[in-house]
Parts: structure tokens; sequence; C-alpha cells
DNA sequence: GGCATTTGGTTTGCGATGCAAACTTGTTTG
DNA sequence: CAAACAAGTTTGCATCGCAAACCAAATGCC
């Protein structure tokens, strides 16, 4: 499928490479914003990813149904506490999906 | 909604700008190749790109009627030739596309 | 000539997706 | 104790991407 000698065929495989997972961009959003720190709880991702409570709910059991984040239960005080962080595959899905969009402007 | 003091706000902001239109991978790859040969035509596209025709054709249409990109059919010899190359918008939608994934990889 | 195949696409159908609104469960406040 | 709030989850819907079916015209072949 890439036998072909055209200077454009990296640059296309490099964007058919893509994880449609990651690519999403509130999960983009989500990933970016955990692998810079640690653990989050839910209701700041909510707020600097901008997304509604029930939007960020599904992206991240979506995510962590692929095993790229873990999430975990809890109380503060009374009150239950949802907090997230980037599984090492998760770390290194992102860090994969960031070298394919570099390989991808590098090219263009 | 951009207001707040947080380490993680541009970048977040970069990937919310990302257009939609331009981010999903079947019409980057489009649109990318669009980029570097003025017309292109469908057979090359739908070669180069790996869609399918009915793929291709949905995407063109999309495309098209955002304004990024602008079909010409004619004949070559007695068969239909479909053309494609992409307009002004298409060419500053694309690279503002780019830019913001550029933001997007030097902040992260 | 006539039937099958190929070319060059478009349209249709369907499963998956993202998002918002509604719902849930428990807590706090007046 | 009732109303409002907090913290999420579930549901419903509109849209999307893709593949399969379809279509029209041209060509191959017997």
């Amino acid at each position: 499928m890439s036998e072909q000698h055209n200077p454009n065929r990296q640059l296309i495989d490099n964007v058919l490479a893509l994880d449609r997972l990651i690519h999403e961009p509130a999960r983009l959003a989500i990933l970016t914003v955990l692998s810079s720190v640690d653990w989050a709880e839910f209701s700041f991702l909510e707020d600097i990813c901008a997304l509604s409570k029930g939007n960020l709910s599904s992206h991240l059991s979506k995510l962590e149904a692929a095993g790229l984040l873990e999430i975990e239960k809890s109380f503060r005080g009374k009150r239950p506490l949802t907090r997230a962080r980037l599984t090492d595959a998760g770390q290194q899905a992102l860090q994969q999906y960031r070298i394919q969009l570099a390989k991808l402007l590098q090219s263009s």
C-alpha cells in the first residue's frame, strides 16, 4: 500500500496512522492535561477542557476502557471525588500520537 | 473562558480551536495532497489517500461545500474526469490548521 | 451486434460517535 | 423538611464516516 514512489506517500501514511481515539479534540485535551499533572480531578478537567460533565464522563470512560488512563473514585469529606491519571500505555500512546503529528508537520 | 492562569490554558485553547472539517484524517490527507499539486484527479486522490471512491466522493463534496476546494468535471476523451484543487480559502484554512498543530506540539 | 466488464463516479444504509439534556444519588442550606 | 446544589452517569438524538449498492457510459470480446 505504501510502495509507491510518491513524495506524499510518507505524509499520507502519517495521517492515516493517527490514533482516532486520541485524535478526537476533547480527548486530546484531556490527555494533554493529564500528561502534565499526574492525578487530575473530574471538575478540574471539566473546567479546563471546557467540557460538560456528561461529555467528560463519557470520554473518560472511553479512555479508561482503552487503558489509556485509570480512574479512581473516592470521597472528599462526604462528596464523591473522581480523579484520573494516565497509565503508562496512555503516556506512550500520547507520545506516539505527538510523534505522528510532528512528522506530519515536518513533511508538509 | 481563557482567562484562567493555568499553564495548560494556551494548549487546550489550541486543541479546541482545531477545525474539525480539516481534522478528519481522510480530509486532512486530501487537503495535504492538494496543497502540493494544484489540480489532482479523482483517481489519483483515491489511490494516494487510500480511500474508496464513495468515501472520497463524499469528502470532496463536503470540502467543496465548505469552500475549501473546487471541483471541476470534464472529459478525458470520452470518459468523465473529475479534478479538484484548493481554493485560496482552502489554502489558508489548511495553513491555519497546521499552525494550530504546531502550537500544540510546541507547548506540549 | 450483443453481452459482460471496466471506468468513473454518486447515492444509500448502517453502525459508531460526540454532545446535550435528563436523570440519579447524596449533601447542604434556609 | 423542602429546595437547591454537587458530582457524576445515562439516555436520546443528530451527525459522521465508511462500505456496499447503484448508475451511466465506454470498452472488450465472441
